[in-house]
RNA sequence: UGCCGGAUGGUGUAACGGUAGCACAGCAGACUCUGAAUCUGUUUGUCUAGGUUCGAAUCCUAGUCCGGCAACCA
């Protein structure tokens, strides 16, 4: 939370901290015979509660005298019987079209270790009689929570309104954010954990904050995004289009540009003499003249992306062809002169090309990327596709939504960088021109071995338009 | 089929009862040493039917559809 940019100051609370006034509170009820202790086994308990379209009946405890339940209850605290025996239940209306209202389990037996209380206590308070009283013992004056809760809210008030609580709070409910392509639901998402479908609760994939902030997120660009979303009480699913625009928008103005070829493919410049390497100035970031340049070194040996070429060239494609030119970011032009086959696959192993200095008069539609083969540094660079191939997958209640699961959600591979790049320092952003923005993993990048993220892909009508 | 809640373009979100706007996505174009960014234009919407009103996304009535609720979970 402090990552994203909040600021709660002592503010920090733990309704363990009130675990003793909640009890006073339950004996509060008990003594004004709006709580009684109940022995019913949770098979009849729930056969009693009745179903919503069917009357709930009376527990035989419900009218258990005011002392002896009292007394069971300070014996319940004692850790006198076993846990699940006795529980302390609201007495409220049995009949109530509301289940929640059905005589609601207040207080149960459980000897769990709290991680903040430890073992001091055997009987533990329930969601629904914590919540409000704790609420009102912070002396807030809203508590917001999600839609699920909505139903919540007539025993949030009841309780508040039959104990000496020194304010009521209200409880307004709002929808939880969904998106498009991924599961918000901790089930869910602890269900992937679990079965290794992911690397953990940080795996860049994951749509968790630790998840966000290790794919190279910025709290800004999160933040951007909820103001832009809205709070209502809809139960709407945002597209992740919209997220990835917010990240790709705050980026665009922080991230300094480098150079990498993902895919590289072999670039021999004929004209060029085989031993020098000539200097070219880059800028680090156009959005910021702050950022200043760069030198890069350009030498006779280059690699570019491979699917920056096309031997056979489709209609409106604008880069390197046989016969065809490109500007070279920074560089000047190239135009290709040979395809080197691979003699075994017939894969296109190189280029030969002849090279143009920057003044030259080129008509080009299309600038690349390059990284000189002296200079390049090798990487890792992890890719990441969205983690489900649908965008809603847990449309169908029927089927498991990990069948949905994306198998190319993650994947590795080595690059080619300027050598800037092995400085770059867990956390900080890069875009890697032409590609994508990406972030040093704050895990596994090592000094001087940097592992890349790709945060977000750039733009790409290409891609589209095929 | 009981209770609670919701419904505005493809998505999300605005609009004292008074011109249905914004963002994303889409499409078209301009510009460009990132097919990025930037800029311009543009397609698409008030769940339905009645009613009140000079005037309804907004108020009333009825309906439709969607979501949630039957843990001693939160």
């Amino acid at each position: 939370m402090r990552w994203l940019g909040f600021d709660w100051g002592t503010h920090h609370y733990f309704a363990s901290d009130y675990f003793e006034q909640l009890y006073h509170y339950a004996e509060e009820l008990i003594e004004k015979d709006k709580a009684y202790i109940c022995t019913l086994s949770p098979e009849a308990f729930k056969e009693y509660r009745g179903v919503p379209t069917r009357s709930g009946k009376e527990s035989p405890h419900r009218n258990r005298p005011t002392q002896e339940s009292l007394d069971l209850f300070r014996r319940m605290r004692a850790g006198e019987f076993a846990d699940g025996a006795y529980v302390l239940r609201a007495k409220i209306d049995m009949s109530s079209p509301n289940l929640h209202m059905r005589d609601p389990v207040l207080y149960r037996i459980k000897r769990a270790h709290h991680h903040r209380t430890g073992d001091a206590w055997c009987i533990y308070p329930t969601y629904d009689f914590a919540h409000g009283l704790s609420d009102a013992i912070e002396g807030i004056t809203h508590s917001i929570c999600t839609l699920e809760f909505e139903v919540h809210r007539p025993l949030y008030d009841w309780i508040l309104d039959n104990v000496s609580a020194p304010c009521h709070p209200q409880q307004i409910e709002f929808a939880r954010l969904n998106l498009t392509y991924t599961v918000m639901s901790k089930r869910r998402l602890l269900q992937l954990v679990r079965d290794k479908q992911v690397d953990g609760w940080d795996d860049p994939r994951m749509p968790t904050i630790c998840g966000m902030r290790r794919r190279g997120y910025t709290p800004a660009a999160i933040r951007a995004f909820c103001e832009t979303i809205g709070v209502t009480k809809y139960d709407s699913t945002t597209e992740v289009a919209l997220l990835e625009h917010c990240v790709r928008e705050d980026l665009n103005k922080r991230a300094l540009r480098r150079m990498a070829v993902l895919d590289p493919l072999k670039v021999v410049i004929t004209n060029f003499p085989d031993t020098s390497a000539v200097e070219v100035d880059a800028i680090n970031n156009p959005e910021d003249p702050e950022a200043g340049t760069r030198k890069l070194a350009f030498t006779k040996e280059i690699y570019i992306e491979r699917d920056d070429f096309a031997e056979e060239p489709p209609p409106k494609f604008f880069r390197l062809a046989p016969g065809k030119s490109v500007r070279l970011r920074y560089a000047g032009f190239i135009t290709c002169e040979r395809v080197e086959h691979d003699p075994d696959t017939g894969h296109v192993a190189a280029l030969h090309c002849r090279w143009d200095p920057p003044d030259t008069k080129v008509k080009v539609k299309a600038t690349i990327h390059w990284v000189s083969c002296a200079h390049a540094r090798e990487v890792e660079v992890r890719r990441y596709d969205r983690l489900f191939t649908v965008p809603e997958p847990t449309e169908d209640k029927e089927a498991d939504f990990t069948a949905h699961l994306n198998p190319e959600s993650l994947t590795c591979l080595k690059g080619y960088a300027e050598p800037a790049l092995l400085d770059a320092q867990p956390g900080e952003w890069f875009q890697f021109e032409r590609t994508g923005y990406f972030c040093a993993d704050s895990k596994d990048s090592r000094s001087g071995a940097p592992v890349f993220n790709q945060t977000v892909a750039l733009k790409d009508v290409r891609a589209k338009k095929g």
